[in-house]
DNA sequence: AGTCGCCTGGTA
DNA sequence: TACCAGGCGACT
């Protein structure tokens, strides 16, 4: 799925998009993809202006004027699309949200993994809490990421992807900042040192911030609100990157399982 | 801590 | 035909 940088990406061209529209209607054919039902949402939505787009973790945020927040989770291969009502339909489109100015809001998914929830200011709050420090935010020091990797023996990068413990970063971006830390992805978080944690930190930072230059990377599935890919794909160091040239030492680049996710990584310089 | 399930499609 | 895919919650 979608990143944070891929979510990122999505949330600023909503926001130049959509915002100050008025939603005129709601439908769907994938009723299990919104919740807390078709009817209960569309209720509550029909007649509303979109105020505001927001990010927290994967999720993004479609603040209603009456005070209600539709929250998108895009999963591996949900998409946002903004169209002119008349244009060709997209692939796999499930909910359909048409706005006011001609425009429509498609949320297309393959897998149909992905949802849209409607919920009220509290409920969110509630929700959002469990979610770790943004990596943008100054809650991310290196006494907070000490702190949550002296806590467990787990793999540094399951720990990485976990978003209770760190929000945003998925199975592309940890693979890419412990190859820039160079670090092993199947070591125990509990044995990183100071120094280690202080180059995992900037290499975190530094791979979402190319990841938001880039406007994402479309490996698969992604694409912006417009349709178009992002190409952070073509900046990968490692990910997707099995048995080519490590472009530090010169070695191999290996692919192992990390509870089940792929997981690319130079095991000369990776250590 | 690891595996399965949710879904559909692309590729070897 | 089998396996793989950027996530994540439930289960063991």
């Amino acid at each position: 799925m979608p990143e944070l940088p891929e979510v990122e990406t999505i949330k600023r061209d909503l926001t130049k998009l959509i915002v100050d529209k008025k939603i005129l209607d709601i439908k769907t054919d994938s009723v299990k993809q919104v919740q807390p039902s078709l009817g209960v949402v569309k209720k509550a939505v029909m007649g509303t202006t979109i105020k505001k787009i927001g990010r927290r973790a994967k999720l993004l945020q479609v603040f209603l004027s009456n005070g209600k927040i539709l929250v998108v989770h895009l999963k591996l291969t949900g998409r946002l699309l903004v169209r002119d009502k008349n244009d060709p339909q997209d692939d796999w489109q499930r909910v359909l949200i048409t706005l006011s100015g001609g425009k429509e809001l498609r949320f297309c998914d393959l897998r149909k993994f992905g949802w849209i929830k409607l919920l009220d200011a509290r409920s969110w709050t509630l929700e959002a809490e469990k979610f770790g420090p943004e990596p943008f935010s100054k809650e991310f020091t290196i006494i907070c990421l000490k702190k949550i990797f002296s806590k467990t023996r787990r793999a540094i990068k399951i720990v990485l992807m976990d978003q209770n413990k760190i929000a945003g970063i998925g199975n592309i971006y940890a693979s890419e900042a412990l190859f820039l830390a160079k670090i092993d992805p199947r070591k125990s978080a509990k044995q990183l040192g100071n120094q280690a944690i202080e180059q995992l930190k900037k290499a975190i930072i530094k791979v979402l911030k190319a990841g938001i230059k880039y406007r994402g990377a479309s490996d698969h599935d992604y694409l912006d609100a417009l349709g178009q890919k992002g190409s952070y794909q073509d900046h990968f160091l490692v990910y997707g990157r099995e048995g080519k040239k490590c472009f530090d030492c010169k070695g191999k680049v290996a692919k192992i399982k990390l509870s089940g996710r792929g997981t690319y990584f130079c095991p000369k310089c990776q250590k």
